[in-house]
DNA sequence: CAGTGGTCTAGACCACACG
DNA sequence: GTGTGGTCTAGACCACTGA
């Protein structure tokens, strides 16, 4: 059974790679059934999209991890059930622009205040730079509604070291998210970020921007943006009032398997 | 290359299935290098753990997701940088208690109300049953320090059908958690765990138990508990003073792949 | 028992990084 | 070019579920 690729490839110069056509194909048929429904047997179904049995269940894998379908070993596979959880959660990062896009929202940016400036000790520390690292502080007010009663819903700041971003590269475009320039960039790539949770009362001047008053309660959301290379990218602020966006979590039960030593 | 797993088979009777062996090698060897080190080239370390590429490469997937180590095509792979993440965060399920114990804080179970009554239509609601259908509602304040001077760190509530729980399930060891009574009996199966993130003002009822004033700030968790089936088993409110907890998530850059139809 | 997903193998080629 | 990880194949056996 020796595998000679170039002469079992049913791929075209110009078609996709097994993976995507299995996604694809996958994907449709998932579309075209009932939650609950069953598919077809593994071995059938490769058969049928003409890959191999591994290639398909690699394929089938991400699919089950994204809650799509259900695996139950002995079974079969089946179409999962009404998602519990309708949007995604915290756990994939997404801009508040984009987040408000997709949940319909509509937000523009506000009073904003760019500038370069060096490092506070705090800033230095979460960005894990030497103090009085030059940095470009990005701070602004996100409002929804229309202009008139226009209402401010959260109040960010981003810090970024100025290797990373300079004022001059946000331009005249710039509506409010750092994390989309990256991503639209590709560079420096991206990892992934740590989001602290607290909750917090405003402060005078954070009450003002958001008119509100001192005191009152607002959801403040800490993230380091991770580079691939471990490098922290950027150090955001967000303070949220509640009721306009609704932020969730999925969380896996663990797994009492063995665990790893130390580290 | 016909396989025949009988012949080629390298366990004993009593060895550990492959997966197994080389989850507990890689761990090995993981921690005997220092971060940044490169490991052997898969086809070498496969070889050496006595098993195929495929095998090996699983483990290898599931130390990455971990972020143990770190892999770049066409250079090698490598033990991770010092993690960004010590501790894991919300995205692992675990219990109050379990986490107070992981992270050394010592807590215990302060005043508590214990009931079986009809569901609130809201619990019903949360819990996807018929409104008035009986559950077992378990109230009760997490206090931290010693006795004397015990702080209030956080006041819990769960509501959980009585056909999952019932109050004399609840021994006199119970402690706290329902969850980890759950994981106990695993009975039923659980999934995962929907958690909304919120901050709010202590009401007047609240404000008492936590020792806080009425407006005080709260972040406040509500959590769904889904068993494998799909059903919800539990309905908690979490409510927690600032400060002694400190919750975060890592949030994965979305990958700008094909996205899958509606759905 | 039959049928399903779960695991594993040995070997091959592809795509990328880097000197 | 050399060496690495990334993907893929065809086939086999194991482990579980449910009739």
């Amino acid at each position: 059974m020796t595998t000679s690729r170039s002469s079992t490839d049913k791929r075209s110069a110009t078609s996709l790679p097994p993976r995507e056509q299995v996604h694809a194909a996958l994907a449709t048929l998932l579309n075209g059934r009932q939650p609950g429904e069953q598919l077809p047997p593994e071995p059938q179904l490769a058969h049928q999209l003409g890959v191999s049995r591994a290639t398909l269940r690699e394929t089938m894998r991400s699919f089950q991890e994204r809650g799509l379908i259900v695996r139950r070993h002995g079974v079969g596979t089946f179409v999962a059930p009404p998602p519990p959880v309708i949007e995604t959660g915290l756990e994939e990062l997404e801009s508040l622009d984009t987040l408000a896009r997709r949940t319909g929202l509509q937000t523009r940016m506000g009073e904003a205040v760019i500038e370069e400036r060096e490092a506070t000790p705090n800033e230095a520390f979460r960005l894990q730079v030497s103090p009085r690292t030059p940095v470009l502080a990005v701070a602004r007010v996100m409002m929804t509604g229309a202009l008139p009663g226009a209402m401010p819903v959260a109040f960010l700041v981003d810090v970024v070291p100025t290797a990373y971003l300079r004022q001059q590269d946000l331009g005249p475009g710039f509506c409010g998210s750092v994390l989309d320039l990256f991503i639209q960039r590709e560079h420096p790539p991206l990892s992934h970020s740590r989001t602290d949770i607290l909750a917090e009362a405003a402060d005078e001047a954070t009450a003002g921007k958001l008119h509100l008053q001192r005191g009152d309660v607002l959801l403040r959301l800490e993230a380091q943006l991770y580079a691939c290379d471990g490098h922290v990218v950027d150090y955001s602020i967000s303070q949220f009032v509640p009721g306009h966006f609704h932020f969730h979590v999925v969380r896996r039960v663990g797994n009492p398997k063995v665990r790893l030593p130390g580290r």
